[in-house]
RNA sequence: GCCCAGGUAGCUCAGUUGGUAGAGCAUGCGACUGAAAAUCGCAGUGUCGGUGGUUCAAUUCCGCCCCUGGGCA
C-alpha cells in the first residue's frame, strides 16, 4: 500500500511533440496538488519559448513549473546537465512531499532518469573545441579510422557514418585518456527514479491527428512571434552546431528572414521537420519504453 | 496558328545505342548513454502523358492527339 503512495508520488509522462502532454501535465499536477518538471532538451532554452512550444502562462494552469528556459541558449545542455538539475529538484518535492509530473519528449533524458548514466568526466571546453578543429574538413570515414588507431571497442560501436557519436568518443578519449566503452562499462549513476516507484504514462497519438496537430501548431508559431524568436537566436550569433540552433524551426525561419525561403517554404520544411522528428519519438518509445502504459491521445 | 523544350516514383530530375527503369528528398521501419528537436542504418513504390504504327520485343524509334513552359505571329 505505501508502494501505491509512492507511485502516486511521482509521474513520468512521455510522448511525442505536439500530442498535448503538457497540458495533460499541468492538469495532472493540479489535481494532486503537485508540480511539472520539464523533460524536453529545448524547453529548457530561455531564448526558445514559442520555437520549443514550451507552456504558455495559461496551459501552467498555476502549478509550478520547473526546468523551463532555465539556461540560456549560448549553454551547451545535455542529459547529464538535466540529471544534474532535476536531482536538487525532486529531492526538495520529495521533502515537502509534493507530487511530480515529469513531462517532456525527450526519451533519453527519461532513459537516464530510470537507468541512470555512465559516469564520464566532464570534457573541458578547450579539449572540445581542439577535437572540432581537428574533425574539420575531415571525412566522417578518417575520423572513424582516427577513431579505430585509438580504440577498436569505441569505433565498433559506432557506424564509420555516425559522425555525431564518432566525436563524442573521440573527445572523451582525448580528455581523458580513455575509451568511452571503458567509461561505460564501469560504474553508472544511479538511477534518480526507480521506474517500479513511478507512474510511468507514455501519450500516444493517432498519426493523422498528430499531423494535424503539428501543422496547426507551426503556423501559429508565426503569430506567436516565433519567427521573430528566430531572428533573436540568430543576433546572438551562436554556433550553429550549438543545440540550441538545432531547434526545429530556427534554421527554417532564419533562412526566410535572409530571403532564402518563402514564409510559406519555411513552414512547409518546419512541418516536415517536426514529423520526421515525431516519427523518431515513436520509434524510441516502441522499442525503449516498453513498460509503459500508452494513453490514447 | 507556327516553332522550340518538356511530360518517368508523392516531389525534383537522371536514364534506357529498343530487352518493362534509378538518384536525392518525402514516406515507412529500425538503432540510440552528456549535441538526443542531435546523429545514423535499412526498405517500398512506377499503366516511363494518351493512342496508333514499325519490331520477336517500345518507356526508348515514327505518326497523331492531350497537357505544361518559353518564343514567334
Amino acid at each position: 500500500m505505501t508502494r501505491q503512495t509512492a507511485k502516486g508520488s511521482i509521474v513520468l509522462l512521455a510522448g511525442p511533440t505536439a500530442s498535448g502532454k503538457s497540458r495533460l501535465a499541468a492538469e495532472m499536477a493540479l489535481a494532486r496538488g503537485g508540480i511539472v518538471i520539464n523533460a524536453d532538451s529545448m524547453q529548457v532554452y530561455r531564448e526558445l519559448r514559442v520555437l520549443s512550444a514550451r507552456p504558455v502562462r495559461e496551459e501552467e494552469a498555476g502549478v509550478p513549473h520547473r526546468l523551463y528556459g532555465h539556461v540560456g541558449a549560448a549553454t551547451r545542455y545535455s542529459v547529464g546537465a538535466w540529471l544534474a538539475d532535476i536531482a536538487p529538484v525532486l529531492a526538495e518535492a520529495q521533502r515537502g512531499q509534493q507530487p511530480v509530473v515529469v513531462v517532456g519528449g525527450t526519451g533519453l533524458y527519461f532513459k537516464a532518469l530510470t537507468e541512470g548514466l555512465a559516469t564520464v568526466p566532464p570534457i573541458p571546453v578547450s579539449v572540445r573545441e581542439a577535437a572540432a578543429a581537428e574533425a574539420a574538413g575531415m571525412e566522417t570515414e578518417a575520423l572513424h579510422a582516427v577513431l579505430a588507431a585509438r580504440d577498436p571497442e569505441d569505433a565498433a560501436a559506432v557506424r564509420p557514418s555516425d559522425r555525431s557519436r564518432i566525436a563524442r568518443a573521440l573527445e572523451v578519449f582525448a580528455a581523458t585518456g580513455r575509451s568511452l566503452a571503458s567509461w561505460k562499462a564501469m560504474t553508472s549513476s544511479p538511477p534518480l527514479v526507480l521506474p517500479e516507484a513511478a507512474e510511468r504514462l507514455v501519450v500516444v497519438p493517432d498519426t493523422a491527428e498528430l499531423h494535424r496537430r503539428i501543422s496547426a501548431r507551426a503556423d501559429a508559431m508565426v503569430g506567436a512571434g516565433g519567427v521573430e524568436e528566430a531572428e533573436a537566436l540568430g543576433a546572438l550569433s551562436l554556433d550553429p552546431a550549438m543545440p540550441a540552433m538545432k531547434a526545429i524551426g530556427v534554421r527554417e525561419f532564419l533562412a526566410h528572414l535572409s530571403g532564402k525561403l518563402s514564409l510559406e517554404e519555411a513552414l512547409t520544411a518546419i512541418k516536415t521537420e517536426t514529423r520526421r522528428y515525431a516519427k523518431r519519438q515513436m520509434t524510441w518509445i516502441r522499442s525503449q519504453m516498453a513498460g509503459w502504459s500508452g494513453l490514447a491521445g
